[in-house]
DNA sequence: AAAGCCACTCGCACAGTGTTCGAGCCCACT
DNA sequence: AGTGGGCTCGAACACTGTGCGAGTGGCTTT
């Protein structure tokens, strides 16, 4: 695989795929697919190219012929995370329930996959999938009636929320996952730290009054969080539309 | 420094300081200091323990004195940006625009340190500058009027907003320092590419049409785009407040 | 049928990583 | 004067991503 060069020619979206004969015994797909079963399973950190090389059952060098280097490898691996995503056609639904359904699938798709959060600021996502995302995100937002900048802007809004909603909620499942504990003992054990802070920051008391006692199942609130967001969003993308078009935001 | 045990407690925000005598060559601050001097010029690959010691002039595994880990100072790190957030106080403003100067002020301080948005999903932000930055938020929101959970929402939104449209810029941004070349050259790079994907994507092309040719400062639409989910946010946010408390949004 | 090309695999090696361990230094307190 | 402990550090371990060059097998061309 010729090294990937510092233009952006040498990206993999843009280099031309390998000739190929015979059968070779790894394809690009299944190393990218094992990647993400190694990551999902283990994390980040699970993930090197000799252990991938192992349970692909080849060289771990091997893996550079159809791959140039991990990050390239990771970058693959992240549009494909993005492949999980439906966005439904503008005809099948109105323009809010399409794009909360996209919303919902980037968010969930990224907590199923939290390792690819930390990798989406590194590098744009331009693979098919992402730009099958796009598309299809920006058929809905043209039938309700969004033009020019404005359309960018909206379809660029409502990932932001996904993807932001989702880093939040990917860092607290984090440590609950890496402690094995519940929200109650992690609770408790922040408690006198909190309570120390507390000093410091004299709304902090009024905000735990605010928002009663730490629920049990931190899921959904986190959920019911991500939503109240979306909701308010999409309220106020709205507003826009009624606001800077003839027509009102339409069925 | 105690290895970091797997519950809660060992973290590095509950574990009570080091007791201290003399004056040691080496304090956390430093060191945290100089690992946010590498991370800046370098990005996350320009930090290591080793590159981090001799900056400081030391062994490098005297830091590990003062810090338990790397990651630990990845999170030490990660606080210290949350500490250049601003947030004005209620009386200041209005709570729309501390709402914004807050969400700005995360904006860019995310982009100034861009190896920290990758890090934001991986610890729950629980350091004093984030509670502080929590606090104040809260602070503001209580003015306007929002309480219960719907506070709690409303402050998570916002942040959320501002690492998720952080995220999606540093992407961007990442992708042309790193290949050096202009907006333009890389479009042009990338044509060919979208060509043969919009044969795929029959919106694609609409879409183009919508938003014109590509703008030779990428920053300022990028900015654009962000400013304009915020202010759809903020809407969607005032709205919410119109239909759910008995005052309007207050000055 | 022979020859050669080329897609593909892989072992070795290199430079570098995070972190542990134990030895040591030197200052403050007894 | 001596001892404890805060603090530094060098050596070592297991592991990482990746370049290089040799090797292998099947297809194509002569």
């Amino acid at each position: 695989m010729p090294p990937r060069s510092d233009s952006f020619t040498g990206s993999v979206w843009l280099r031309p795929p390998r000739a190929q004969t015979g059968q070779p015994t790894l394809s690009r797909e299944q190393i990218v697919r094992a990647a993400m079963e190694l990551l999902d399973a283990e994390g980040p950190a699970g993930l090197s190219m000799r252990r991938l090389g192992t349970k692909l059952g080849s060289g771990a060098t091997s893996l550079y012929w159809h791959v140039a280097n991990k990050d390239e490898l990771l970058e693959l691996a992240v549009d494909e995370v993005l492949g999980e995503i439906y966005v439904p056609e503008p005809g099948d639904t109105g323009w809010r329930i399409g794009a909360s359904i996209s919303a919902n699938g980037m968010r969930s798709a990224l907590l199923r996959h939290p390792w690819a959060i930390g990798l989406l600021g590194l590098h744009p996502t331009i693979g098919p999938n992402a730009m099958r995302l796009g598309e299809r995100l920006v058929a809905l937002f043209i039938a309700a009636g969004f033009r020019g900048m404005a359309l960018s802007h909206a379809t660029a809004v409502l990932n932001s929320h996904a993807i932001g909603a989702a880093t939040s909620e990917s860092a607290i499942k984090s440590a609950l996952k890496r402690t094995g504990q519940t929200y109650e003992q992690i609770a408790e054990d922040v408690e006198p730290y909190l309570q120390r802070l507390a000093s410091d920051n004299p709304n902090y008391e009024k905000w735990r009054q605010e928002t009663g006692p730490m629920p049990n199942d931190p899921d959904q609130v986190l959920e019911e969080t991500y939503a109240f967001g979306l909701e308010r969003l999409l309220d106020g993308l709205e507003l826009w539309l009624e606001n800077n078009t003839g027509k009102p935001s339409g069925p």
